[in-house]
DNA sequence: CGCCTTTGACCTGCGC
DNA sequence: GCGCAGGTCAAAGGCG
């Protein structure tokens, strides 16, 4: 398994990828220009009216990720605390903990999978490496991207230069730096009914791991099915057109196509809302699999596999039938870090404001650990502090080795039996 | 057996 | 009305 864990807001995660966007665009995101540079590095282009993207590195030869699939190389938030996450940080600040870019290319090769192939969490890195903190590779730009637990707002003056923070109270701003938030107002509320359309850009895996003709799509919690593929003018790439397989009757579908203006990204447009719940165990692991099993030399599907896998392994010790009456309202992925588009400026309007908030369903694996995390002691409100509840607040400087095992719930000490390294 | 992808055919909207 | 392009359908076959 791999790689980096960031904090998961799982009591008032609903977010998904267009959730976070949502709140990019309601006055929380910079903008950059020019190109993202270096391991990690954002860039939002925000036009000044209605869309903006973000724009992941290129990956065009996989050096961040050898094995192509950019979600693919995402882990579950949940799955994928590193060994070394600690947290902390912003000492000044509990429950903050910094997220690093100084994820290599060896890291992404060894652990292969990150919900951020560019991310790291390391309380390490921040306390005792603080230099990396003025990576170059952070430095470009000023960033504002979302990630399941939050903003990733870049430009805050109040944290160390070219860091990324996670703040799960509120998003800051400061040159160079990126801060995850899970505050509530990002994540408890969510979704908004609406049938905008909502444009992801991620990177492009190589082409070369795709299955036959296709792309290797990007694996998220629901499973999808795709119903066409065609070319489209204009563009050499073709455009597969899916359509969530959950649940009969579910709307959700999704387009996937690489982006013309550069090949190297993926540009996944997200229509319909999902009527259902998260999916069924053996739908999602089913569909995570034959995913997987699709570009079966790429050890990241093994975490795909994992993280479907594991989740259903949650459903499974909760015994539990998929629960319909849980929150949801994801269309994009949950765990991804992306700038969506929506495609109704008049809904994106209504979205920002979250005046017509569905709350009526929740993921069920996030209503699971919920129940899970409500067998340990407290469930604090601040999703970090739940999650992560003690070695990764801010007071935790200098924590150096924790043992993230014994900071997981039993449920997820599954996701830990590899023993793939995931030092920083 | 169920779910998947593939792929040609069909449908629909739009511009001319 | 015609042609084009995009979106969807559905049959065929593969996979676990």
């Amino acid at each position: 398994m791999c790689s980096v864990f960031e904090s998961l807001d799982m009591d008032n995660f609903q977010g998904d990828l267009t959730d976070v966007v949502r709140g990019l665009g309601s006055g929380h995101m910079t903008s950059s220009p020019g190109p993202p540079e270096g391991p990690f590095a954002i860039s939002l282009s925000t036009p000044p009216t209605s869309d903006f993207h973000v724009d992941f590195p290129s990956v065009a030869n996989s050096q961040m990720n050898p094995f192509g699939d950019p979600f693919v190389s995402m882990t579950d938030p949940l799955l994928s605390l590193p060994a070394n996450f600690s947290g902390a940080g912003d000492s000044k600040s509990n429950n903050s903990f910094a997220v690093f870019p100084n994820t290599t290319v060896d890291d992404h090769v060894k652990n292969q999978c990150s919900v951020f192939p560019r991310i790291r969490i390391s309380q390490r890195n921040i306390i005792q490496d603080a230099s990396k903190c003025n990576s170059p590779a952070m430095a470009t730009s000023s960033v504002t991207a979302a990630s399941p637990w939050g903003m990733i707002n870049v430009d805050s003056p109040n944290s160390p230069r070219n860091c990324l923070l996670v703040d799960n109270n509120n998003i800051t701003s400061s040159s160079s730096q990126i801060q995850i938030s899970s505050c509530p107002q990002n994540f408890g509320i969510t979704r908004r009914k609406g049938q905008g359309k909502k444009v992801v850009c991620i990177p492009a895996p190589a082409a070369a791991s795709s299955r036959s003709s296709g792309e290797i799509v990007p694996s998220d919690l629901w499973a999808w099915r795709k119903y066409g593929q065609k070319p489209i003018k204009g563009s050499p790439y073709p455009r597969g057109y899916y359509r969530c397989s959950s649940s009969k009757g579910c709307p959700a579908r999704k387009q996937v196509e690489r982006s013309r203006t550069d090949p190297n990204m993926l540009v996944i447009t997200y229509t319909s809302e999902h009527n259902h719940p998260w999916p069924t165990q053996r739908n999602a692991l089913a569909g995570s699999t034959r995913s997987s099993s699709s570009s079966s030399s790429n050890p990241c599907s093994k975490s795909t596999i994992a993280t479907t896998s594991a989740l259903s392994r949650v459903s499974q010790n909760k015994e539990e039938p998929n629960r319909s009456h849980l929150p949801f309202s994801s269309t994009p992925p949950p765990y991804v870090a992306k700038a969506v588009k929506e495609e109704d400026a008049e809904e994106r309007k209504d979205n920002m404001e979250f005046d017509d908030v569905d709350d009526t369903y929740r993921p069920e694996f996030q209503h699971q650990l919920g129940d899970f995390f409500a067998d340990l002691d407290e469930l604090e409100e601040d999703s970090l502090t739940m999650l992560l509840p003690q070695g990764f607040s801010g007071d935790n400087s200098g924590g150096g080795n924790l043992d993230n095992k014994r900071m997981i719930p039993d449920v997820f000490s599954d996701f830990f039996d590899d023993d793939s390294p995931r030092s920083l």
